[in-house]
DNA sequence: AACAAAAATACAATCGTTTGTATTATAAAC
DNA sequence: GTTTATAATACAAACGATTGTATTTTTGTT
């Protein structure tokens, strides 16, 4: 019962386990005739090909690591989705790790992934992490690595980026569009590139619309439906609004909850535009303006950004996607 | 810049590889003393081992694989997280594979799987799967295999499954305790244990309340957002029932559609109940009531199983999670 | 001090591929 | 028909860890 190898095959067909792996690879410098043969002896006797040793004679794996912060959230399982759409007819497997937002686990998965030689590195960085220090041993292994959504500049790879300040520049000006004045921004952590951007977008739009920026209703750390309940319960009650821009869906979900909790509504009193187009934002109730991100899209651009890194060897570029506004009820009058 | 190997540390400190490699893995059999210098050395050296080369001369990884229909769904995304969780303190590396309910999907993953020598394997069938023929290979090289959620009856494993008969039971008792008597069922693939046993509770719980089970009223295949409105549009406008037990929370998303677009509404004009509570569930207009399923659960408790079979070889036992149901607008009337 | 028993380490084969180099077989050239 | 070029295959050494068996060293006993 056990296993047929490359050797049982080379012994039956009398011919050496360096003509059929050559044969089996496809390889012109063994004959049409031996090539044939092997291949179908192969498939005769039910050989299955051990991936360990070839990785191991190789170097390196058809394996590909990926590392996100968390697997059940709706935009990073939609990016695995589209990666694999990429990676599966090209031959390559994913491996997948979560980081859980937490320095210490990307460490370990990146090593874990060393350690499995995996012939490429797909990492969407945790909200812990700083910098890129814990990459250097994927950088100068040579393992091609690309970054994806939220991505360290200063570190050489591939970045494969939404327009995140395009996308909420689009979203504000919707909302200064409709007639709202004094619009707040709610942002999660200042320190990743994704909010700074969006912060970015909404200041510009803001500018071009002449209104004076109130750092006082720009709000970070806020992007969790409670943490947007809590922000709208008190911008509301001090009149220092009219809209909110949130750069998250949940939050503006919260926000929609102190709406109703307050007796208010949207978009009559208050103008609410979120960020992410969860699925929910187009079934509650008001309907949620968002902005959509092609996650799927993100995927395949980024395996196959891997996939040419790892033919080609490493490369260094940014591609940006471009958002979507999707306008629904919260933030449109009539 | 050659990676350090077990030979390498075996140079520098005069004694041979194999007590290296003991030493590394705590094996009794080298002194203590030479194990604390062994692992001393690696960790001043940098030395990382090479999984490959383990898993060949092993036979087997520490790389389990699991094979899901579709990693964007809330439900399936949520397993792989509850998987992860006992896996990755344990030491053991996921392979993630999609077949997007194709059984030729399905069969070339296991193969993948194989070849990649996993550890044990993890395995939710597709919607095209009938029979566990292509699990053969699997069983007779005695990799572990735990089923979870949609199972093969017929293939001896351990399987993790929800109580999806006690749970669709206690859905349906409530709407025929809210005083619903024409209660419609909608399902899914009818071939899938998940929905047979859905059905299975819901004529339970009619049965125990005398009324009589009407068959025009259950429909299969009827599992999506728009065939649940349709569905809905259609029964209401024959008057043929007066509520709906929903096998899932998108097509009695539909049904809640159906009566906004007729000018009806639920709980007042029709009860509805889904199955999975998926996230809008709370968040919709009305809320629907649901039954949830502890997915992060029936993914640890799948990982338990693995690692146990690993250890102590393959195992054959049903394990059942029991549902909860979740009474929310939709169906509770004041 | 001699010997047995136990502990620690060394030796060597092996897992299944891959790949550079050497060798043999075939074809082409004169 | 010999020489040269080319095609096809064979040989053999890796890749890095693991593990059964053999050997050496240490410890204990009398």
């Amino acid at each position: 019962m056990r296993k047929v190898t490359i050797n049982d095959i080379a012994k039956v067909l009398n011919v050496t386990p360096s003509t059929v792996s050559r044969a089996l690879a496809g390889n012109l410098r063994v004959s049409l005739k031996t090539r044939e043969l092997v291949k179908a002896k192969a498939k005769e006797m039910g050989y299955k090909p051990n991936s360990m040793a070839s990785a191991l004679r190789k170097g390196t794996s058809d394996t590909i690591g990926i590392i996100i912060p968390r697997i059940n959230r709706h935009f990073f399982s939609n990016i695995i989705s589209g990666v694999q759409e990429v990676l599966d007819p090209a031959g390559y497997n994913l491996m997948v790790m979560q980081t859980g937002e937490s320095l210490a686990k990307e460490k370990k998965a990146i090593e874990t992934l060393m350690n499995n030689r995996v012939g490429g590195l797909l990492l969407s960085i945790s909200s812990e992490t700083q910098n890129g220090d814990h990459l250097s041993e994927v950088i100068q292994s040579g393992v091609p690595l690309v970054q994806f959504d939220r991505v360290l500049s200063e570190v050489q790879s591939v970045k494969i980026v939404n327009d995140n300040r395009q996308g909420a520049y689009i979203a504000t000006k919707h909302l200064l569009k409709m007639g709202y004045k004094r619009i707040a921004y709610f942002g999660g952590n200042p320190k990743l590139d994704t909010y700074i951007n969006r912060e970015k977008g909404y200041k510009e739009a803001l500018s071009e619309y002449d209104v004076p920026i109130d750092s006082s209703i720009i709000l970070h750390d806020t992007i969790t439906r409670i943490t947007g309940k809590e922000a709208m319960v008190s911008l509301v009650k001090k009149k220092k609004i009219d809209a909110v821009f949130s750069a998250g869906d949940y939050s503006a979900l919260g926000a929609i909850d102190a709406l109703k909790q307050m007796g208010l509504s949207a978009p009559e009193d208050y103008g609410v535009v979120g960020f992410a187009n969860e699925p929910f934002s187009e079934i509650m109730s008001p309907s949620l303006s968002t902005v959509e991100q092609f996650a799927q899209e993100m995927g395949n651009k980024a395996a196959v950004a891997i996939i040419k890194s790892i033919k080609e060897g490493p490369m260094n570029y940014i591609e940006t996607i471009d958002t979507r506004f999707i306008g629904r009820e919260s933030s449109i009058k009539s």
